[in-house]
DNA sequence: GTCTGTCGTTGATCTATGTTACTTTTCTGG
DNA sequence: CCAGAAAAGTAACATAGATCAACGACAGAC
């Protein structure tokens, strides 16, 4: 029901995101591999949950970006959170049975589906891992608060770097992106959703991240020249990231 | 050591704020009513935890108002939230070392104090309370997705609108509020921090909503005449205050 | 190999909101 | 009851970013 590579110890997603900000050890690993999970592809630009469902199974993604998102009344959309591998955006509908955000991917992705008896009964038998999963969900909010931050009080500019810095840290994290360099599939105008800003807007900040020497981008890869100069124009301080030994150093 | 109107049965804000997303039998109910707690008189605009501390303990709110906050490098802050009655603005702290975010007193408050040795062994010996506070946490994190919503894509007007609608349903889940009136002794700089815009623009966007008839204000005391109107402008859905039954029907 | 749609790019113009520098009102402590 | 401070309100001017309207470069479909 698994593809193999993804079980192989070591490398389950789901796992590695988990260490990054809380022990386990081999018992619970154990566990977290034999969790039952319906593996599915899906492509790019589709919702997986939306706003409003009472999903009866929360999902991690495997593989893939997604973004987390809400809508306004008059149809304009704010993404709250890009997701990865290991990560889990809708674990909340464990806890609260109407979702108030929708989940789309913004590539093909591979995420696995687990039910939520299967998580209730996990968390009863491994209380260390329902910690870990509510240490989760409260990194997850941290980050929210740190985008109400860079959406309220920083220019353009700052927010573009400030955002490329925390993609750049999380990849890290999960072993999807080397020092200073990844694949960062996500277009101008989904940046611009992130951001609260136009795509326009994007576009001539990208070029001016550019011009100043603090990222190199062809296509979908990104490559960081100068990352303490970044980190800087971003105002980015990873403390509110809570990684268990600073992973990403940065 | 605590104040005796705070204990009396059904006055706890704690439990009352619990109650509003988590139902609770009365075990735990007593359970609650049994934590130890060191409460403390605050003065206004005081800071009460700040971002870096590695606390041993979270707190409650009693009594009184509180913002929770970030600051940029260049010294701009952001609120992220508003705290009342009931609410445990830090409870994160339980599982994340470090703050990320710095808590004040925008009134004078009175506070309980909870070390976290007592709450890991309350959530021990009643995991649904464990369930309560996590879920609470998780609505905390629903309601940061909604502020990055609020400043990143709805104009100044409408954000303010939302923003009075939000405090508003809140405070009349714990019984802070009228049906359409409340105390709110927000300044309109505190307003500027929370909605990532200027005191000068909320001035006249105050004014604005005030013309439209959409708020009455004199003082610190805030009403509300056209409440659906309100909504509208703010495009205020409650779903992810995540009540329990529609506490606040609104 | 052309067609079509997505994505990135550009320039001209407009506007919501910021900035600065006040004045007026309300609150508070002595 | 008054003085001083904090909060609210005003006005003139400045600007970051929005809006609108193109255009070019690809990549996948057929």
């Amino acid at each position: 029901m698994v593809p193999a590579p993804l079980l192989s110890p070591g490398y389950h997603p789901l796992i590695r995101k988990l260490e990054s900000i809380f022990p386990l050890n081999d018992e619970e690993r154990q566990a977290l591999q034999d969790l039952p999970m319906q593996v599915a592809a899906l492509k790019e630009d589709q919702d997986i949950v939306r706003e409003g469902d009472r999903p009866s199974r929360s999902f991690a993604i495997l593989s893939g970006f997604t973004c987390t998102y809400k809508m306004t009344g008059d149809g304009k959309r704010q993404i709250v959170t890009f997701s990865i591998a290991g990560d889990m955006p809708d674990l909340q509908s464990l806890h609260l049975k109407v979702l108030d955000i929708s989940v789309a991917t913004l590539t093909p992705c591979t995420v696995g589906f687990i039910q939520h008896e299967a998580l209730w009964d996990l968390c009863t038998r491994h209380p260390r891992i329902a910690a870990a999963f509510w240490r989760e969900c409260l990194v997850e909010g941290a980050i929210f608060r740190e985008w109400v931050l860079n959406v309220g009080r920083r220019e353009a500019y700052h927010r573009m770097a400030h955002i490329l810095c925390e993609l750049l840290v999380r990849l890290r994290v999960v072993g999807l992106a080397e020092d200073h360099a990844c694949e960062l599939p996500i277009t101008q105008v989904e940046f611009a959703d992130a951001l609260g800003i136009t795509a326009v807007h994007v576009n001539r900040v990208m070029q001016q991240l550019r011009a100043d020497g603090l990222i190199k981008s062809n296509g979908s890869r990104l490559s960081i020249p100068d990352w303490e100069r970044l980190k800087e124009a971003g105002d980015f301080d990873l403390t509110y990231l809570h990684l268990r030994r600073d992973e990403a150093a940065a």
